[in-house]
DNA sequence: TCACATTTGTACGTATGTATC
DNA sequence: AGATACATACGTACAAATGTG
């Protein structure tokens, strides 16, 4: 699912993944993402890796973390 | 010069030293924050914590990093 | 209040890749 | 070819916040 020997970093194909998953609805807002350590096991990668996917993520708006809860989807903004 | 004990995590007291050493002038624009070896010896901080604390000051538009060049400081914004 | 599990935040150490000089 | 320097990645540990019982 990752692509560890193309151009791509890593942590930029799992926020690309994460954010097909928002956009589509396949987690709506007010759902959590999947914990580090559930993304760590599905995509064995580190969490300095996931961490950084889902600071993507944060910049975009896209989601917002809670400390001892989880990484939550915000609502998207209201469209046109 | 950082302390461990304290609230404030050391990434952002180093971002706080750093950014007061920029706006202070003590390191002007065009020049080149201390590398991370350096800021390594000079306190004790491991890599990820100094590179979180240029990242602030990335964010902050203070400084841009160059790659195998170094992080320097930017042309602070035309005043009034 | 306390104990426990879960989850994110912060921190340290190390290695590899890439770019510049 | 070598030195320097940032970007990315992995592994590990502890702290802090939250929820449950």
């Amino acid at each position: 699912m990752i692509d560890r020997e193309g151009p791509v970093p890593p942590y930029q194909q799992l926020a690309a993944v994460l954010r097909q998953r928002i956009v589509s609805g396949q987690i709506p807002p007010g759902r959590a993402i999947p914990s580090l350590v559930e993304l760590e096991q599905e995509y064995g990668l580190a969490r300095d890796t996931l961490r950084k996917a889902v600071a993507v993520l944060k910049d975009e708006g896209l989601v917002e973390t809670v400390k001892g809860m989880g990484v939550y989807v915000r609502q998207p903004p209201a469209e046109g």
